[in-house]
RNA sequence: GGACCGGUAGUUCAGCUGGUUAGAAUGCCGGCCUGUCACGCCGGAGGUCGCGGGUUCGAGUCCCGUCCGGUCCGCCA
């Protein structure tokens, strides 16, 4: 007799006699008939007890709800002589001899068919049973393929897997840092890496010239769809390497990722600066699927009587671009756009000026539009050339500041691809590169835009001098609109590193304090070296076509951060408190200090 | 920190301008049915309408507060 587990009969089993275990998905009342769910591929089987046969037929008449079963008996064609015609499912019957029931069930909360949506809250408080859905398992087998071929793509190419420290030191820039108070310590804290980005440069400066890692990362911050606060990372670093070859390596590995799990062929992925990004997508992180485009239309702006645009177009910060979607009269009703004006006034937008262009050959009458009328006739003409605008189109705009008009109608281009179904493709991959060093943060400093220790494409000196105009040797790659990972080019001198410290104004002690360690590594012979790092919760999600990152991890957090089913974070006893020389809460109103 | 959507039976939802015993589907329980596959038929049980306060003769429904789930802005080097 052979021996069958979840996952190992398949449909060619035909007429071998098999013992098998699975879930009841579901029985039939008048007995002999009840469906195995087994949580494989080949879908639920079917097993049928002859009715003659007493004993079996009774006991599989009593089968009720997610009992686990094991079931002897033969595996029988679909469309044998003693199956049915009228068996449509193509699932595999087995003709019962045996059946035992493992263990019984209570009436499971919800149920875990494919029909039934059930609550966000409910699911994550029974997350063993949500799981159980075809659709969950599918996921995270995915999810497991997924992280196999990476490792495999990056073994093959040489890259050794090292492990890092979970309880590390608190980094000073970056996201809020889960802090893990210290017993021997006291008043002293560890904290759980925002990613192990200094560890792996120290990894270089060891000699371990190829590393890789798949590594859980944390980061106390606000949740969103695509966002948990603790998340893996794909994490690869290289030594003697410039941006062509990390950028080959990660490239190489998720297009090696698509093939072969998806059976998808990516191409080669196309180059976009960020500068470019910004103008004709609003975005450093466009969605290539969709063919709407931002055009600048500032310079034709500058002596309109309307301040809305001539303002903007004057402001050297300003920025006025329009965005023509091809028969978008037809498909916007005017409570649509209504809907869209207050969508854009999330990102800081004050407004939403359009034009319908009902006949463009009639500059007077033909254009349809509240502003119109405050724009020269040969300035319509030069703005309507210019977008190449056509009858029936609808023109959108924005005047603001660039940050501003940049988000708005980033945001609105891929509401609109997503609403009108205007996707050119299923998939839109790119590198992002050329980034700037830094960007003016609200208090008129800058801060790093990748991080501190990415590598600036000009000389110390020239980054000193012009600090805003300074590129990075960074890069990121895109899909469909998502970040799916980015990386740079390393500092490896301590010349360099202590100019760009110097330029987001970390004095040196307050770097010997936070970054002691790498600066002392820094004089060691560091080798030139760079790497990247992909969110492998991400990638799973774009692969799955999953709506939130909680699909495709198997026991998330709500958006509050907590976890539904062991109600984590919970509270701890006084006696562990003291010995991490930590007081229990305070009474409300006064503030929480610990004992040192 | 902010905006918005939701919270009614185990589950998914309906419940209009406030009105008398809060409905449906599914699940659950009992009965019938040997080929069904989201089987079918008959019957039954099941509700602190998230919680607290207010308005009102009367609140699931209106108002205020609060908690929970979700989406987004801020935040996420």
């Amino acid at each position: 007799m052979r021996s069958h587990y979840c996952g190992d009969l398949r449909r060619d089993h035909i007429d071998e006699t098999v013992t098998l275990c699975g879930w009841v998905d579901r029985r039939r009342d008048h007995g002999g008939v009840i469906f195995i769910d087994l949580r494989d591929r080949e879908g639920i089987v079917q097993v049928v007890f002859d009715p003659d046969g007493g004993e079996f037929f009774s006991m599989a008449d009593k089968v009720r709800g997610e009992y686990v079963l094991q079931v002897t008996g033969r595996v029988r064609a679909r469309d044998g002589a003693t199956v049915n015609a009228n068996m449509a499912t193509g699932e595999i019957e087995v003709f019962g001899t045996g059946l035992s029931i493992l263990n019984a069930s209570e009436t499971p909360p919800f149920q875990l068919d494919a029909h039934t949506q059930v609550g966000e809250d409910v699911r994550l408080k029974y997350r063993y049973l949500d799981l159980r859905r075809s659709e969950m398992q599918s996921n995270l087998q995915t999810r497991a393929r997924i992280s196999s071929q990476i490792r495999q793509s990056l073994e093959s190419q040489g890259f050794l897997d090292l492990e890092t420290p979970v309880l590390t030191r608190a980094t000073p820039e970056g996201a809020r840092d889960y802090l893990v108070p210290s017993r021997t310590h006291g008043g002293k804290f560890f904290a759980l890496p925002q990613s192990p980005q200094l560890f792996k440069q120290l990894l270089m400066v060891s000699g371990f010239d190829r590393y890789y890692q798949i590594a859980r990362c944390f980061r106390d911050e606000d949740l969103r769809a695509d966002r948990q606060p603790e998340f893996t990372q794909i994490d690869i670093e290289a030594s003697f390497v410039e941006e062509q070859q990390i950028m080959g390596v990660a490239e190489k590995m998720v297009s090696d990722l698509f093939a072969n799990v998806l059976n998808v062929d990516l191409g080669e992925f196309p180059h976009m600066t960020y500068a470019e990004a910004m103008d004709r997508y609003g975005s450093d992180k466009p969605d290539l699927r969709i063919p709407l485009e931002l055009v600048e239309i500032g310079d034709l702006m500058t002596e309109v009587e309307f301040k809305v645009f001539s303002g903007p177009a004057n402001d050297p910060k300003g920025r006025i671009a329009a965005m023509r979607v091809k028969g978008g009269n037809d498909k916007l009703s005017r409570k649509q756009i209504d809907d869209y004006t207050k969508f854009v006034g999330i990102y800081g937008a004050k407004g939403l000026a359009y034009i319908k262009c009902n006949d463009i050959a009639d500059l007077e009458e033909g254009l349809q539009s509240p502003i119109v009328k405050f724009i020269p006739v040969e300035v319509r003409a030069a703005l309507l050339e210019r977008l190449g605008a056509e009858n029936g189109d609808l023109i959108f705009f924005g005047a603001d500041s660039k940050k501003i008009v940049n988000e708005s109608l980033g945001a609105l281009r891929c509401k609109l691809g997503a609403d009108l179904g205007l996707y050119t493709c299923k998939w839109a991959p790119l590198w992002v590169i050329d980034f700037p060093m830094f960007e003016s943060d609200d208090k008129g400093g800058l801060t790093a835009i990748h991080h501190p220790f990415t590598a600036p494409s000009v000389s110390p000196d020239a980054l000193m001098k012009d600090p805003e105009a300074s590129l990075s040797r960074a890069y990121d790659m895109v899909l469909n609109g998502t970040e799916l990972g980015g990386g740079s080019i390393r500092i490896h001198d301590e010349t360099m590193q202590k100019a760009v410290f110097k330029v987001l104004g970390i004095s040196d002690e307050e770097a010997r304090e936070k970054f002691g360690f790498l600066l002392d590594a820094l004089k060691y012979g560091a080798p030139p070296h760079g790497g990247v790092a992909f969110g492998l919760d991400r990638i799973v999600m774009l692969m799955t076509e999953s709506e939130s990152i909680r699909d495709v991890i198997a026991f998330p957090k709500t958006q509050s951060a907590q976890c539904l089913m062991t109600d984590a974070p919970g509270s701890v006893n006084p006696e562990q408190l003291k010995e991490l020389h930590l007081r229990s809460r305070a009474p409300q109103g006064e503030k929480t200090e610990n004992t040192e």
